[in-house]
DNA sequence: CTTTAATCGATAAAAATATAGCGTTTTTGG
DNA sequence: CCAAAAACGCTATATTTTTATCGATTAAAG
C-alpha cells in the first residue's frame, strides 16, 4: 500500500529537496505563508511547476493570494521525502570521500544512519571515523543481514565497485547509492543511483567552452 | 564558433561519459570495433538511443555489421568532452569534502586541474593538501585573476555558499560546481552545476520504500 | 560470387516533462 | 460592502526526450 494518486515524477522527486531547503530558510525568517510563485522566484523556476510539484505532497490545498502555510507544507515534504523514519546503511570504501561521508553528519538530517564501514585496508580496519567503526570486507554479510541493512554506499575506486555491489546484494542489500566511475550491471530489484561526478564535469565543462 | 549541428541535449550529454568509461574497458580487453548494441547492452541503454548520441560526436560514421572503431570513438569522445585541454579549478572550502576532492587526482583524465584551495579556518590556511596549498579567503581574488581561472568548486557549508559564489563571481569566475545544500543565485552568464546529494538520497528512498 | 545476418542512419511515433490559459477563490483597500 | 489584485487548481498545449520502425549498406559465411 503506498502513496501515489497518479505516480510521481523523477524530475518532481529531484526538486522537493530544494523546495525544503528553501522553506526552511523563510521558515527560520518568521514568514509564515508562502506561495508557489515566491518559491519559484527563489528557486528560479516555473510557478506552475512548482504548484504542481507541491500538489503531490501537499495534504492541505494553498489558499488563493496567500499560499500555503509555510510549517505545515515542511511537514508535507519532509514526512514524503521520508526524513522522519531513519533508515541505516553501510558504506564500503573508506577513502578520501569515504571518510568525508562517514565524516559528514548532514545525512542524519535527511534520515539516513551510516552505521558502520567496510575496506580492504589493514590501516583502517579495526579503527572508527566519526564514531563509525571500519570492518574487514568479510564482515559485510553477515552484519548487514543481522542489522537488517538495505541501503549500501559504495565509495571504492571503479576497478572494485562491481564486485562490491555484488557482494553488498547478495548480503541483501536492495539499494546502492554508488560514487565509482563505472556502470553497475545489478539485478532487476535492486534500485541504483550513480553519482556521475565526470557527467557533472562535463555538462559545466560544455557550458565555459560555449563562452568563448 | 562552435560545433553544434543542431544543438546537444543535456541528457545525451549526461551519457558520453559513460559510453567513454564503457569503451575503455572494451578498449583495453583489446576490443577493436563496437556496435551501438553491444554499448546498449554494456549500459542497460537502448540501442536508438547510443547511436542518436554518438552520431553528434563520432568524426566517422559507423559501419554496418561491425560498428565504430574503438580508438576512434573513444578519441572523438574524449575531444568532445574536453578531457584533452586542461582547464585550472580553484576550490573553497577545506573541509571533509573538500579535502577529498582535494586528495582525488582521478579529475585529471577528465581535464580538470584543482590548483590551490581557500578557507577560513587559521588552521589549514598555509598547508598543502595533496601539493595543493590553502590560501586565506581574501586572495582569492588576485589568485583567480592571476592565473585567469574560470571554474569555482564549493564544498562550504550551506550557509556561506552564497556569499562564497559572489566572491567568485566577481572575482571572474565562470562556472561553478557546487556541493552546497543550497541553492546558488547567480547572475545570467554563470555556468553552475550543482550536486544535490539530498535529492539523490530522496530518489533512492523512494525506491526502496516502493519494495516494502 | 551470392546469400545472409547484423548494423547503421533517418524518420516517425510515443512518453515524459514543462509551460500556458482560463476560471475560481480569497484577501486587501477604498 | 464591493471591486481589484493575487494566487490557486484544472485542463490543454508545447517542448523535450525516449523508443520504435524501415530501408540501405556491408562484412562474413558458404
Amino acid at each position: 500500500m503506498a502513496f501515489d494518486k497518479a505516480e510521481i515524477s523523477k524530475a518532481t522527486l529531484n526538486r522537493l529537496p530544494a523546495y525544503l531547503r528553501y522553506l526552511y530558510e523563510l521558515d527560520k525568517k518568521g514568514v509564515q505563508t508562502v506561495s508557489s510563485t515566491m518559491i519559484a522566484a527563489g528557486l528560479d523556476l516555473n510557478p506552475v511547476q512548482v504548484r504542481k510539484d507541491i500538489a503531490f505532497v501537499a495534504t492541505s490545498p494553498g489558499k488563493p493570494k496567500l499560499g500555503y502555510v509555510t510549517k505545515e507544507l515542511i511537514a508535507d515534504l519532509e514526512n514524503f521525502l521520508g526524513y522522519h523514519n531513519t533508515r541505516d546503511a553501510i558504506l564500503v570504501g573508506a577513502g578520501g570521500l569515504g571518510h568525508a561521508i562517514l565524516g559528514y553528519d548532514g545525512f542524519a538530517k535527511y534520515g539516513l544512519n551510516v552505521t558502520c564501514a567496510f575496506d580492504i585496508d589493514p590501516a583502517v580496519i579495526g579503527t572508527s571515523i566519526n564514531g563509525k567503526p571500519v570492518y574487514e570486507m568479510s564482515r559485510l554479510p553477515e552484519l548487514v543481514k543481522r542489522f537488517n541493512i538495505r541501503l549500501g554506499i559504495i565509495t571504492v575506486p571503479s576497478g572494485s565497485a562491481q564486485e562490491v555491489a555484488d557482494l553488498m546484494v547478495s548480503a541483501g542489500i536492495k539499494a546502492i547509492w554508488s560514487f565509482a566511475a563505472k556502470h553497475l550491471n545489478l539485478p532487476a530489484g535492486i534500485a541504483l543511483k550513480h553519482e556521475d561526478l565526470a557527467a557533472s564535469l562535463a555538462l559545466l565543462r560544455m557550458q565555459l567552452v560555449s563562452q568563448d
